[in-house]
DNA sequence: ATTTACTTTTACGTAAACGTTAACTTTGAT
DNA sequence: ATCAAAGTTAACGTTTACGTAAAAGTAAAT
């Protein structure tokens, strides 16, 4: 059974420590414990990695809180199975917010890109 | 000519008065004045559109700034060229980063849809 | 044994991006 | 004329997500 320490994860991921465990203190993890040190899981270093990529997209901590709390249903009545479907499809026309957003930007630094190029023709060099 | 007043773009795009001020504050806009009065031009609405979608997509206010100015290249000489071309394909890079994560988030959450809605049927409701 | 590297808790500090009064002016409507 | 709605500046407050010591424990290596 594969563990990590906190700066194997720190050096993996390229995060430091501290942010590390303050993904703890506001409980979006809870690695075991070996006296006082921290011992992670694989389990804990794939939360960590679905926390770092909701960073990349613009999430706030608690906003990836959400999201990963969707992939445990855990006990859960007819209701709340219901609630977290719509939930699920909230999250997705957001991301879709996002694929359309990224096209369009995508797009536009294509276009200035071209026009950078044109300019460096004209200007003879190369 | 078209023109708007704060409290118009304020509803249009659904931000406060007081982050269109703060955007001016650090030189994202620079709206006309009538005597005391901010009045917006498309083209000023045009850069308020484009930092939203930037805050869309996670990129601060100093990000926006630099993919806006990537539009008007100005009086550039051809190694300012150059590292304008670096540093649009760099964004490109980011982005590409960004489609990458999105789906794959989008197909763990279609994966937790489906596990909720086997849930439902299980449960043997509808 | 002691240096070196790593870990811990505690706590104050900080940058970004606004929120929230307050106090005041301007302007269109009645 | 005056009242309400919208605009202004100025300034302090707040949240998020850590940064940055400080002081101390632990473990492996020389």
């Amino acid at each position: 059974m594969t563990v990590y320490s906190i700066s194997d994860l720190s050096r993996e991921f390229n995060v430091t420590t501290r942010s590390i465990r303050y993904y703890e203190d506001i409980g979006l993890l809870s690695p075991q414990r070996q006296g006082q040190t921290r011992i992670y899981d694989p389990s804990d270093r794939t939360r960590l990695k679905l926390i770092l990529r909701g960073k990349r997209l613009g999430l706030s901590l608690g906003e990836s809180r959400e999201i990963i709390d969707m992939y445990q249903p855990g006990k859960s009545n007819i209701s709340q199975l219901k609630t977290l479907i719509d939930a699920i499809n909230n999250q997705k026309r957001k991301l879709n917010q996002k694929l359309e957003d990224i096209a369009k930007l995508m797009e536009e630094l294509s276009q200035a890109e071209t026009n950078c190029v044109e300019a460096l023709k004209i200007s003879g060099s190369n």
